[in-house]
DNA sequence: CGATGGCTTGAGGGTATTCAAGTGACGTGG
DNA sequence: CCACGTCACTTGAATACCCTCAAGCCATCG
């Protein structure tokens, strides 16, 4: 755990405590305290390597996982050998939830992609408790539509941005408050990742960061941004959007 | 309604009955009678031509629809003026329900793109038989969930798939079964339209179909397409995409 | 009959990808 | 301590793909 680390969770208003649990996640807010025990006893923590495969494609959903530290990447791979990714997540955010029904296997795979600590927790305790308890089957509800709402967006972005206004927009969340004046930034990890999790290859992120540089007077050094005018990069990136610009409510 | 509709629903393998209301929908298979029988009591049907907006984005969403006929987009747009079409909805299919509980405003836009009639239900009633009846919410989770991987299916197709290969994926699913040898169909609805569904333009769209014709040997006379060998267009298509062929479960 | 809308085709340009080479930072091992 | 390999990143050149603009075809319909 270096310093990139520590200064992506500086930028990414995740709060930087060591350990994020269930208990930081809205879904378990307000949940009954026997459900939680019981999915606190159940549950099992490990630390995982850069590269530890979590759960494939395919695979038995037996279990649901939270981030506590690092990133986890959430992507599908094709016959061709070339892979999607759907999302990278930073700690504190619960993944392999979606699968609770259906058929039980994942249709996404989950890999590590920066040293992290992971916990699982059983599947079938999520399942029980939705139907045992009304109340929790709408917060469930009212997450998975949270979830859907922003992989609909992500579907305009692909479709409709270009290169650098998708890199803009990574940006914009990053900060993800209405901030005017200048702004110092660090990308949370590794540049490739971020090219392929906004799906473009690195050698066009490379060059749609350069654009951004030279048209909005950005300042790069190594993962360091410096913005001078809020307004011109959001201008720049959100024309090409639906949402109106502060469009993270998460 | 004429020939083309018929036509389409004929490859859609929605089955051709002129209305179809909640009873088709699986979401409501085995639902409490009392509750269907309120959905009914408090619904509106009406016929709309081709251009009626159900609603629009941000729209306070009181109310969610079915396709009773017709056809009918599901569609964003950016402050730019460009579209981006999520989906385009056959009949007996449900939508405007993912916004069941979003502060209670549309995220996407809905219109209709085929003349159709739709029926309108009341929110509130969805959300009440949610809280109140465990089975239902688990039926609404799963309803939820099966949308959310086609979604994520959505994005994998538009990030590495090329022109010809979402539009070969679009084919087979209108084809739908595990059929071998030549096979002849009929396009649903216009070109235009299922190059903006297939989030390219329709010049494009009609330069991936003469490619298909070329490469693969399809032959082409207006909305009738007939293939000779399924197994050369599957190869072609689904070698880009992460899941097996006969790829669509619903 | 002209107008319209859906569709096709050609030409040109822009954006992203691929292939290739090169830089700089970092860690390992001699 | 330096040599070396590795890895992330950058840059250039060539190419592939898609978009835009423009023209033209064809069927439908008033």
């Amino acid at each position: 755990m270096g310093m990139k680390t520590t200064a992506a969770n500086k930028c990414q208003s995740h709060p930087a405590t060591p350990e994020l649990g269930l208990d930081g996640i809205p879904l378990f807010n307000g949940a009954a305290p026997a459900f939680l025990d019981k999915l606190k006893a159940a549950s099992s923590t490990h630390d995982y390597a850069k590269g530890h495969v979590v759960f494939m494609q395919d695979d038995v959903a037996e279990w649901f996982y939270v981030v506590n530290s690092g990133w986890v990447k959430i992507f599908r791979q094709t016959l061709d050998g070339d892979e999607v990714i759907i999302d990278i997540l930073p700690a504190g955010t619960l993944f392999g939830e979606t699968e609770l029904f259906s058929n039980h296997s994942f249709a996404n795979s989950a890999e590590v992609v920066q040293d992290a600590k992971i916990t699982a927790y059983p599947m079938s305790l999520l399942r029980n408790q939705i139907s045992a308890d009304p109340s929790f089957a709408v917060k469930m509800l009212e997450h998975i539509l949270h979830g859907q709402r922003e992989q609909t967006k992500e579907i305009e972005h692909r479709t409709i941005m270009n290169a650098s206004q998708r890199l803009g927009c990574f940006l914009l969340r990053l900060i993800n408050v209405k901030k005017i004046g200048p702004v110092v930034l660090h990308l949370p990890y590794d540049k490739t990742l971020i090219a392929s999790r906004l799906g473009m290859q690195s050698e066009t992120f490379s060059r749609a960061l350069a654009r951004l540089k030279s048209d909005l007077g950005m300042r790069v050094r190594g993962a360091t941004i410096e913005i001078d005018s809020m307004d011109a990069l959001i201008s720049y990136t959100c024309s090409a959007c639906s949402n109106a610009f502060p469009c993270a409510e998460d």
